[in-house]
DNA sequence: TTAATTTGTTAGTCATAGCTAACTTTTTTA
DNA sequence: TAAAAAAGTTAGCTATGACTAACAAATTAA
């Protein structure tokens, strides 16, 4: 534990960059994750990810061969797990003091992240009494930057006449959550499984006195916790 | 009322330099301001900011003939104040919640303010009450923008005997809000001025059965209310 | 196993926003 | 009022981080 982590001096683009690699190889658990995969994710060209790649690996916080798969180091990891700490402060007090709602906080929350001070994020922490989990369920890394992800089970993989209750959703898609807020869906909103249909996997459910049916990729992206 | 204000679509950039000639041209009051007073004001090259200058008058947010005065439309103040809620909004945020000193806020509330959230700032002021004034005692511009500035007495324009109140300082230094902290001085401290040394102009005051010396100068940068 | 497709890389361009150095215009002052 | 100083402008460079187009390597499929 000799060597100071360099937090600071990662420009916005840096940081979003190691954001995402985090949320595909560790998140994601992806074996490999490539150069057109992250720009993808990112939403950039392959010639832009190819070359912030370079940046990162001359500074160490990535490593990977030439036409290899991409790797984060300790360093690298430590700082995205930081800015997640980041992200998803920021949405627990955008949801609990500012009244946002579930589906408005993540682009909100995706500037902030990039505020730095220490003191700032750790005064926020204390100021919500050092919350564990966001509006959408996910784990709050602490502050020594310690990090575990919950084993997930989704709607989809549920057999019909279970019980459960919303715990959290893949957030990566605004429409989602616009979605899942539009039909009645919060968390912790408690969900029966009435019918799964096999031809196409879509899930018929009830919640709220209210029936739904749903697709598979929706069942895919909502997480639970059976009761 | 018919155009309605393109607040975003501004980079960070024109936003601080905008905000820099509101700062110079009406709460400083100079009747002249000038392509290399910008410039010193916000630390950058004459080049730099005579680059900007012409792209803010092709946006229409300032005027200047070649080689004349800087001087801000109607759309380019309306940006600025509006930045200059968002900065004394975090700053109150800052001080009154999150256990920041008076003198720490500065440069946390300089990236705060760039965040764009409509939602954000006005939930903001509503979590705190709408307050009027931020922690170094300048008025907070309502959400209609407007903004009206306080006439203020300076320290150093006291006479001998008076006796005021600490309601705020010109906080474009880090170092002399440090320098305030540290003599124990803070917003709404009770000042009584002992002497006023002509040959300097220094003075010689009380607070907080405390007696200091402070130069012509720190009197000019403290604003008080005699009481 | 060769051909097609996908993936990764490189070269060269653009915009933003900084810089220095050189130059011009304006203002000051001797 | 002419020389000096200050203020403003321009040209040309740098870095960051996008982009497209062209090309190379690796993987998949016929």
């Amino acid at each position: 534990m000799t060597n100071k982590l360099n937090l600071n001096n990662l420009t916005k683009s840096e940081e979003d960059y190691l954001k995402a690699l985090f949320q595909l190889l560790i998140e994601g658990g992806s074996a490999k994750v490539g150069n057109n995969q992250l720009a993808d994710y990112l939403k950039v060209s392959p010639a832009s990810t190819n070359n912030m790649i370079k940046k990162l690996k001359a500074k160490e916080y990535v490593v990977s061969e030439k036409y290899g798969k991409l790797e984060l180091t300790e360093e690298g990891k430590s700082i995205a797990v930081r800015l997640i700490r980041k992200h998803r402060l920021w949405e627990t007090f955008l949801c609990n003091y500012l009244n946002f709602g579930w589906d408005e906080v993540h682009d909100v929350a995706e500037q902030l992240e990039h505020i730095k001070s220490q003191k700032l994020i750790n005064e926020l922490d204390r100021f919500m009494d050092f919350p564990t989990k966001d509006p959408h369920g996910e784990v709050i890394p602490n502050a020594a930057g310690e990090y575990f992800i919950l084993p997930k089970t989704t709607l989809s993989s549920l057999e019909e006449g279970a019980i459960c209750q919303l715990i959290s959703v893949n957030d990566a898609s605004v429409t989602f959550l616009k979605y899942v807020s539009e039909i009645g869906l919060a968390l912790s909103s408690e969900i029966k499984v009435l019918e799964v249909r096999e031809f196409d996997g879509s899930i018929k459910i009830q919640f709220n006195n209210t029936e739904e049916t749903v697709t598979r990729k929706f069942g895919d992206n909502v997480f639970v916790k059976v009761i």
